[in-house]
Formats: C-alpha cells, structure tokens, sequence
DNA sequence: TGTACATCAGTGAACGCGCGTTCACTGATGTAC
DNA sequence: TGTACATCAGTGAACGCGCGTTCACTGATGTAC
C-alpha cells in the first residue's frame, strides 16, 4: 500500500512488547482510513490491524479521537515536510517555487489520501497546539513564497502576499479534495488535476501583473 | 437551528402513521450532523430524532449509507436551486452573475454545514443517478456562466468555458472548506472568505483579460 | 558479571451498552361495491 | 353513506454482536549495586 512508503510497514512484533506500538497503531488506522474513510474504523480494529489485544492502544492514547489528531499532526508535517521540499528544491525562479508548491500540495493529497481525509474530513478541527504549529508551518511556506514574489513586483502594484497565499491554497486544496483521490472518489475532469492547477496559477499571476 | 429554514421543522406525528417520516429522518439526520459530523451519528439515532421506533426507518430506507445518500442528494439540490436562483437574480452582467454564483457556493457552505458535509465529509462518493444529475445540474450553472462570459471575449483570446468554470468552482471549494464553517471548524484568516473570494475572482479574470 | 527490584507495556477476561436487524403484530388509511 | 377488506406504515420485543473500557495480572526491560 503507498502510504507506508515513508513509515515503513510494521514487522510484527518480536516478543511480548511490540517495541512500537504507538507508530504501529498509527500506520493500522492509516491502512483502515484508506480502506474505508475516517469515519470507518474503532479504537478496537486499530489495535486488530497492530497486532495486540484491544486494551493496549489505552497505553498510548486516551482514546479514538487522541489517535485520530495523532493521524492528523503527522499528516500537516508531512505535508509540510513536501511542501518545504518543493519550495527550497526544483526550479529558484520565485513563479516556479509558488507554482510548485501548490503542485506538491495536491501531489500530496493524491499520494496520501488517508492523511489527508484524516487532515479534512474527519470532523474535528484539531485545536491541539502541535497540529496547530504543523498546520502553520506548512501554510508558512506558502506565504513565505508569495512573500518573495510579491517582493519581485514595483512597490506601488504588489499584491498583498498573506492574500496570494490564502489564494493559492484555497485554489490547490479545492482542486485536492474534488479531484485528486482516485480510489475513493471523485468527480471526473477532462483535464488532470495538475494541468488544471498550473492553468490557474498562471491566470491568476498574470491577473497580479506577474508573467513569467 | 438554521438548516431547518427551508423544510421547516419535522411538527411530531399526528397518531400511529407519521405521515413524513422520511422526511422527518432526513431533518433528524441534518440536526445530528450539525452536533457531531457527518459520522456523529447511528441509524438509531435518527429514529430517535424523528421520534419513532428503531424498526421504523428501514421502511423508507435500506440502511444508513441511503439515509445519507439522500441527504447528499438533497445537498446538491438546494445548491443547485442556490446557484441557479444567484445566477438569473441579481446583477446580470455576465462578470457579477460568474462572481455571484461563487458567493452563493461559499453562502450556501456557511448557511448548511450539515448539507456540506454530508456532500463532501461523509467518506462516500454518492455515484447513484439522482446525486450525479444534481451533481451536475449545480457545476451546469457555473458551467453556463462560464460560457457567457467566454462569449463577451473576442475569439482569438478566448478563454475555455470549462477550464474557467473547473476554477471557478475549485477556488470556491477550497474557500468553503477551509474557512466557512463558523462552529464546528476551521482556520482563521484576516479577512471574510467572501472578500478573499471576490478578490480571488477579479485577479483571476483580470489574468484572463477580462475586466469590469 | 550477577542479582534484586522497579517500571513498563503488554494480556485476556469481563462487563454493560447500544447498534443493526428481524419478526409477528397492529393501528390507520384507502378503496371497492 | 356504510361496510369489508387490502394495504400501508408503524410498534415493540428480541437477538447476536462488537465496541469501549476496566482490571488484576505478567512477561520483558532497565538499572542500582
């Protein structure tokens, strides 16, 4: 299954204690978000998909809900993580970084489905402190491109960037969430989601008076 | 509550027949979705809700997943009526009616978050017929906006009517999602997600060459 | 290096609960004549 | 208009099941000396 390219499948356990239960609860109830949504798994199919008895997820987690925000932290840091990727590798020209950035995002909903329906569709909103530090350091890298191509623009005709950022985003993560997942969903396009983002972003910069 | 604006509220059964029940599920299901989300809820529940036995709902529905269907369903109907009803009232010109059915996607987001849910958050795709014409009856409108517009643009700089309407709608979406909902969720930005959405759409069309 | 002991991270049995679902039933409604 | 009857849409009791959660427990690991 792709989502465990980044954790690694868990191996069994090796002897009375699993060594790392925490890690492998988190990738069973991926592997059962990505079979059946969010809302599709118990705290017991959790530790079903982990190997152990249903009460050793208690060790770990207060409850469904603790794991669930758990299932979503990882996923605004990896997605952080691809995002800070995309922007500091690939192509300096400050277009091309906004450009690829929004590229990565809807590459990672694509790659990441169960992360991201935990991340959006799960029905809470994560207020805990470190989704919240994941989540802004992810939208930082956002603004932190549009800051330097907003920067590239005469004084008098720059674009606000927290608007271009908020743009850009609410632009990738609409494209991500009714186009990009494959299995479980969605409407049809004739366009792939990607060309249909690229198009956009071009418009959109021509329409702030940025043209590559 | 809110949502029960348009159907009014279920009134208590008039004897041994409720006469609506199926409706009156379908409101008991909105109300249980607006408390807890779009999986905050038990067929049982709704029963509760609608105020009749357990055995009851399997008389109009086969089981939950149809309950929620036609609440989807219902979703994509009242948005289509929404869009429909921004894109012959008000301002005719072509610009404000593409602008106004965006605002009416994001209204309609704010004024039923149970009804968005259902539609997007609730883990299924809806591929039954009636979702799928609704469905497309809603993008129909933004589709034939897109259109009109187009039309205003002399041909050799004309923009594609469905890649306009694809970002249109794909903007809208992502605003919706991310930052409409008052209660149950999200970010929050330094502006009203109707301001970032006109703003989006006049950079955006003025990238395509057409201005007020 | 060995031993005693504290701590950790699991087990497995048990419980109460509510859900989904079926069933024979029955009250209410509609219709033929 | 009245009556017999068919159909519809609900009841309520029952069931098996799996979930969440607690509990005393125990095997494994780490550490002091």
């Amino acid at each position: 299954m792709g989502h465990h390219s980044r954790s690694g499948r868990s191996r069994g356990r090796r002897g009375y204690h699993h060594g790392n239960l925490r890690e492998a609860l988190i990738d069973a109830a991926l592997e059962l978000i990505a079979e059946k949504g969010a809302a599709g798994f118990t705290f017991a199919d959790a530790a079903r998909g982990a190997g152990v008895s249903p009460a050793a997820p208690y060790r770990h987690f207060r409850d469904r809900d603790a794991l669930m925000a758990d299932v979503a932290r990882r996923g605004f840091e990896v997605l952080a993580e691809d995002l800070e990727q995309a922007s500091t590798a690939g192509d300096p020209d400050p277009i091309r970084r906004l450009e690829q950035i929004g590229q990565a995002y809807i590459e990672f909903a694509r790659k990441e489905p169960a992360l991201f329906s935990a991340m959006f569709e799960s029905g809470h909103s994560y207020e805990a402190p470190e989704v919240v530090v994941a989540e802004e350091r992810a939208f930082g890298v956002l603004l932190e491109a549009s800051q330097e191509l907003a920067d590239t623009v005469e004084d008098d005709r720059r674009p606000p960037p927290m608007m271009m950022a908020l743009h850009m985003l609410s632009l990738a993560h609409g494209i991500a969430a009714l186009y990009t997942r494959g299995d479980v969903s969605r409407r049809k396009i004739p366009m792939a989601p990607s060309e249909l983002l690229e198009a956009a972003v071009l418009v959109y910069l021509s329409g702030l008076g940025i043209s590559p």
